[in-house]
RNA sequence: GGUCGAGUAGCUCAGUCGGCAGAGCACACGCCUGAAAAGCGUGGGGUCACCGGAUCGACGCCGGUCUCGACCA
């Protein structure tokens, strides 16, 4: 199989759990004979090392047996952010393509994976600006911010909930730091331009992956996750604020400092997960641009056909 | 068997003096431009355990029944 290597890649996506890694494994082994493709992990919190068992990292044999870009950029103790993932991922995609090979992008984290599809221009920041207004966000009140930003750029102001403190506050930030309106650097994400992405979607009933969540959950559990978190506190005191939020470490951390049980900690993972999932669901059902299949059981052996099949007439009959 | 307490949304519970049944969570839906596994918003949902009574009017008052809990036997 062959693909253009002029900017061109394929992504597999879906909610945590859909089975998108084992898909992504299955379609470069099979495509392994003509070099075929890399896998391009995006995905928000697989970039920190040390967080391998509650991420559901891919493991080590699947890493050696196919190129995985992306994975342990950085230790847990780093902030990290969508500029950041947004420019290591340029670089791998063209390294991967340099080498002959077509970018396999697996992942679910929506933004982060908008910022490689799209042409997205991401503002700058401006940590002093910003902290004065959190400070402000707190004394007064957000809607004196948004009133602020109403009066700088309307145009955003309007598309914000005046309640939503992250993103006056970060709206406020550009506007005051770069001299620009906020709603200068782009359409917004409500825009579905044709891209040179082929982008295929595990979806599932809402139920059954569910209980597909529940399972991972105890199996991470049963692997070791509450050691592999406590060595991460010992080696690492200070997560970061993003590393911090990683379903099932922020949890597991309550347990371990004796304010939940464990079975607590389970239950509330996996509701949590849950709920991510389906958030993952709304932010990606709503892109015109994505080809859904619809697994019941086995994603590989629902999926791959499929796929290749896809694939196949979009490059046209072999020459 | 007796005494006391409880029974209100899927769950945990508020509900003042008798006057249009509420909150949090869950669930559904939407939003998202350097935290995104984060953050914000909107919505649906009720035989107020059951039966009867007094009252213009009952989740609330009176009588009874059922269920659960605690205590006493």
């Amino acid at each position: 199989m062959t693909l253009d290597h002029d900017g061109s890649a394929v992504v597999v996506l879906g909610p945590t759990a859909s089975g998108k890694s084992d898909v992504a494994m299955a379609l470069a082994r099979s495509a392994a004979q003509d070099g075929g493709f890399e896998i391009v992990a995006v995905d928000a919190m697989q970039v920190y090392r040390r967080m391998d068992i509650g991420t559901a990292k891919p493991t080590v044999a699947d890493r050696a047996a196919v190129p995985h870009h992306l994975l342990d950029l950085v230790d847990p103790d780093h902030d990290f952010a969508v500029t950041e993932f947004s420019s290591a991922a340029s670089a791998a995609m063209a390294d991967i393509r340099s080498r002959g090979k077509v970018p396999l992008l697996v992942g679910g984290t929506g933004l982060y994976l908008r910022a490689l599809t799209d042409p997205m221009e991401i503002p700058g920041s401006w940590p002093e600006i910003r902290a004065a207004l959190e400070h402000r966000a707190q004394t007064a009140s957000v809607a004196t911010l948004h009133a602020e930003l109403a009066e700088l750029d309307p145009i955003a102001a309007a598309k914000m909930e005046p309640s939503n403190v992250r993103r006056v506050v970060r709206a406020l930030e550009v506007c005051l730091g770069s001299g620009r309106r906020f709603s200068s650097f782009g359409p917004g994400l409500d825009t579905y331009p044709a891209v040179p992405f082929v982008q295929f979607g595990l979806r599932w009933a809402r139920p059954v992956l569910a209980r597909r969540i529940e399972d991972r959950v105890h199996r991470m559990v049963a692997a070791g996750l509450p050691d592999e978190v406590s060595q991460l506190l010992q080696e690492f005191p200070g997560l970061s604020r993003t590393a911090r939020q990683a379903l099932g470490y922020k949890e597991v951390i309550e347990h371990l400092d004796g304010r939940i049980s464990l079975d607590e900690a389970v239950a509330q993972v996996v509701l949590r997960t849950r709920q991510f999932a389906v958030r993952q669901e709304r932010w990606f059902r709503r892109d015109p641009r994505i080809r859904w299949i619809d697994i019941h059981d086995d994603p590989v052996a629902e999926s791959v056909g499929e796929i290749e099949d896809h694939l196949a007439r979009l490059i046209g009959p072999p020459s």
